[in-house]
RNA sequence: CGAGCGGGCUACGCGGUCGCGGCGUACCUCUGAGUACGAUGAGGAAAGUCCGGGCAUCGCAGGGCAGGACGCCUGAUAACGUCAGGUGAAGGCGACUUUAAGGACAGUGCAACAGAAAUAAACCGCCGCGCUUUUGCGCGGUAAGGAUGGAAAGGCGAGGUAAGAGCUCACCGACGGGACGGUAACGCCCCGUGCCAUGUAAACCCCGUCCGAUGCAAGUUUGGGCUUCGUUCACAUAGGGCUGCCCGUCCGAACGGAGCCGUGAAUAACGCUUGAGCUUAUCGGUGACGGUAAGCCUAGAUAAAUGACCGCGCUCGACAGAACCCGGCUUACAGGCUUGUCUCGGAUC
RNA sequence: CGAGGCGUAGCGCAGUUUGGUAGCGCGCUUGGUUCGGGACCAAGAGGUCGUGGGUUCAAAUCCCGUCGCCUCGA
């Protein structure tokens, strides 16, 4: 399925504002119910070079995209934490806690 | 064999599954977009933004001052602060490397401390004369020696002298003139001048050459009509325009606020990738580069596309991500491959 | 994309224009004063001048490169 993307200014900040979040150890999520889901992800510049910074993006991307099947439709920012080290296993580790934790699939 | 020097190339590869950007074709359609297939999709530095140009706009912008950049010569180029070939200088046994390398009799400034003296001369010395004659004092000559300094009045040797001194001579250096070679920077040879005068222009400056400003968030198109108010000006003055200023020149209109309806508004499209383009061959040139022919089309996003997982191989993969486009410079970088009538040292024949 | 500024002692700043000695305040150390502390007085320590080159006899200062931080404009 194709993951529609948060595009604007406006409505990251709403979600920003009126949204809930959820922790976990390399990641934040910041969500909001909405008609389709939409995501976006935030990587600024503490988090290194224009490669790295990259790199990041793609692999949160990537976890997000492949655990997104069946989740309730909602607007979602995810942040990642600064670390030394990211790997794509520990991003969708701790997406999927996060998404059953906080009850966003359907089933 | 060892140690070097110079140049060039490359930047993990292959296969499978899932996924992303724009493109082409076909299909469906609720006109929002979607589905399938196909080919395609980051770099040598894409980086830093240090220069140069294209392109665009400012009413094509002429002159002067100010300001800035550059600075051996010849060439290459669209242009350059870049490149190539040379000259001089410095370093290296050498291959070779480095070089902001015009002008200090146009002027101004600076040279701390030390030292007698820093652009002007005599502290200790040395020598002569006079006095005294144990020491020494005075006058004069001198710049060889000592001491200070980054720098002390060309260097070194010989002659010469009371002691000395380009005072004289040879060699080297400097300056001036001439011949020859070279497009030139300059080289080399000959002759002359005993050489009245330091360093610093990456201090101000002088000379020569060049520079209009702003930058793709440039800019173009679409999206709007009505009412009302205000400012400046149309003889001159004044006002306005692309830079700091002045002169010249051009303009007849330009700008701003409020309300109503309408409204996607850091929005959509264009600019946006065919270009001083790339590859191969060949010709000219020492070379940078240029000519000709054939072939090729090779990212174009806009919160911004290259990833994840699995398998195999090896040397176990560095620096790093296009954002208008080119030519350079600078900086970062794991390695691997390759090359030379190249250099030095050792061994052997 | 473009423009500008800053980096000096543990902290906050002078010194850079016009090159020769790096200084001020707070803090720190030692001594004095006090019954003791503070305040005060006296003495002292402490700086690769962000970093790599160059010019110069000599560089925090002049020139070039580079690193980090900050501000502004579109």
């Amino acid at each position: 399925m194709r993951v529609l993307r948060l595009k604007k200014k406006k409505e990251i900040s709403g979600v920003l504002k009126t949204g809930r979040r959820a922790h976990a150890e390399s990641v934040t999520i910041v969500y909001f119910p909405a008609k389709e889901t939409r995501a976006a992800v935030c990587v600024g510049k503490k988090f290194g070079k224009s490669v790295r910074r990259n790199r990041i993006k793609r692999l949160l991307r990537e976890a997000f995209r492949t655990n997104a099947h069946g989740m309730k439709p909602c607007a979602i920012l995810l942040i990642p934490k600064v670390a030394e080290e990211y790997s794509y296993a520990r991003f969708e580790r701790d997406l999927r806690k996060l998404f059953k934790r906080e009850k966003l699939f359907e089933s």
